[in-house]
DNA sequence: CTGAAAGCGCTTACAG
DNA sequence: CTGAAAGCGCTTACAG
């Protein structure tokens, strides 16, 4: 057998140039010897290491553990790999750091997750083999979550069960993702007539003890009805109420974010708007793949994140 | 500046042979022109890709979730990047799969969670660029976690709280893992004088629906504590529990293993053994990069994994 | 320190 | 299909 021949076997780029029968004999020679085609001199040779990067705020939060689940299953149907990258804690450095990897042909392309790129990014020059989830990115391609029809939804639900107050529990990092949801609830209550109380000591970390704390100081305000930035922080905000003797949905109505397992784990349920991870996951590796094949697709793709409406609120 | 002074200074290596001033000029240059080292051609030439492979069941688990951000974190500062392999649903293929990302170069090494080698799987060959986690493999390099002692303090607490019955709630996975955490039990009941009960049937996947339907049926075989293989199991049963107005602790006592921020969000909140992950992930990256360095070191390192008392059970 | 060179293991035209 | 060849971008002796 030929070099070449076996090259463009293994690479699977033998089709109507290599028989099927001599195609499969070369296949079970390199079987029986466990060889396996170097991927550095490839990838090297190539100009494409075919290692998709996914950029998270923190692979330990569950919503991103779904998230790199799911995204490594799409991943692995095109014969790509997944190498995550944290941001948290990294929020001065990790547009460069992604960007090196880009550059130094470590990584493909990226799937960037709720983080937008600041003005003089490195990354600008790597705009065709990006990936933008939850937070849009103009004029390159991005997976919407249409969260903020779900956030108006639970506002509208609010506000006809009486609330004439609503108060916000935000998430305590820099990312763009949380900025947006806290707009989108800005709006949802202009529009409805409600009245949103936010106030910059209710920001907590996703820390169970330092969110339950501060979910105290919110109880300790007086307020009735909570929408938060995260399953998490509304989760903290549940366990402050149980510790208190504060009667949910009663006294206190919650509305979270992401419907984690755990939003049905405590009694009564969490209300929560749903990001379905396994379908944003695919749809942004389908955006990255067609980027990387060069495809000039439609570069924008939307998921619905339905509100789920659960024990936490009434009516 | 000479090829060879740039790749000096750019891999690290210049000390002694380069002066100061120069490798400080060198990099300055390299990134005022944004140069990187392509790293595929160092891989190609060196042997090694500085990609180490982090096998868990499922990276939507909690707990894979944290392992993964904590070897993250730890592999960085050794300039290290991690990859991760799923094995929930691949138990057949995954070790053929993580032999060939060995043998093409494409990682370095590996960090196997909960998973036991088949007798003659391909992964032996590469022995010396393994670390295994929880479920000790002989002669190699290994993670132990002290969970047997925290399941015999968990019986023990039982036994001394009046339970002569304790019942088991199993995960539905291959993972050797869980069939280590199921024998530590019986071997804690008998040295306690508790009987174990155990039914094929009380077994279930992590998923809320599922586990719920299972902890449903031991409730109706009549219960009265369980020890589970895992905290999203025991939580479905404290969920299933709740459903059915059975009072936690008093007529049913949990206890988990895992110590996920959701043990602490339920009210009462569980009982656990706590997995420390990012104990457990540095001390799994620090033996797999001494078997990369080619030390000789220790192979084995033990993790305490306390048991943690909480609401669901008594005493 | 420099400069010229070899070679890691592939992929990919190219002539037969 | 084969065979000989170039070249991807590094690292690493080696002689100066």
């Amino acid at each position: 057998m030929s070099q070449s021949a076996v090259s463009l076997v293994m690479s699977g780029k033998s089709g109507g140039r290599i028989s099927a029968s001599t195609a499969e004999h070369i296949r079970e020679v390199a079987h029986s010897l466990g060889y396996s085609p170097n991927l550095a001199a490839r990838a090297l040779r190539t100009g494409s290491s075919g290692l998709l990067g996914l950029v998270v705020l923190d692979a330990s939060h569950p919503f991103y553990g779904q998230m790199l689940s799911a995204a490594d299953d799409a991943a692995a149907s095109r014969d790509l790999s997944l190498s995550m990258i944290q941001t948290r804690g990294h929020a001065a450095t990790w547009e460069q750091r992604l960007a090196d990897q880009l550059s130094s042909g470590h990584l493909a392309g990226a799937i960037v997750c709720g983080e937008r790129l600041a003005d003089a990014s490195p990354l600008r020059a790597w705009a065709d083999r990006l990936v933008f989830v939850e937070v849009p990115e103009p004029g390159m391609r991005s997976v919407v979550l249409a969260t903020a029809a779900a956030t108006d939804a639970a506002v509208a639900h609010l506000a006809a069960a009486g609330c004439t107050e609503v108060a916000y529990l935000a998430a305590d990092y820099p990312s763009a993702v949380f900025a947006g949801r806290f707009a989108d609830c800005v709006a949802a209550a202009d529009r409805h007539g409600v009245a949103l109380r936010a106030d910059p000591a209710w920001r907590a970390t996703f820390d169970v003890e330092t969110a339950t704390a501060v979910a105290g100081r919110m109880l300790d305000a007086g307020v009735r009805a909570v929408v938060c930035d995260d399953d998490l922080l509304a989760l903290a905000l549940h366990r402050a109420a149980a510790g208190r003797g504060v009667r949910v949905p009663e006294d206190l109505e919650i509305v979270g974010v992401g419907d984690l397992d755990a939003a049905r784990l405590v009694s009564p349920e969490l209300t929560t708007v749903r990001l379905p991870a396994a379908e944003i996951a695919a749809a942004a590796v389908d955006l990255v793949a067609d980027a990387l094949a060069g495809h000039e697709t439609a570069s924008v793709r939307t998921v619905a994140t339905p509100l789920v409406l659960r024990g936490t609120t009434t009516g």
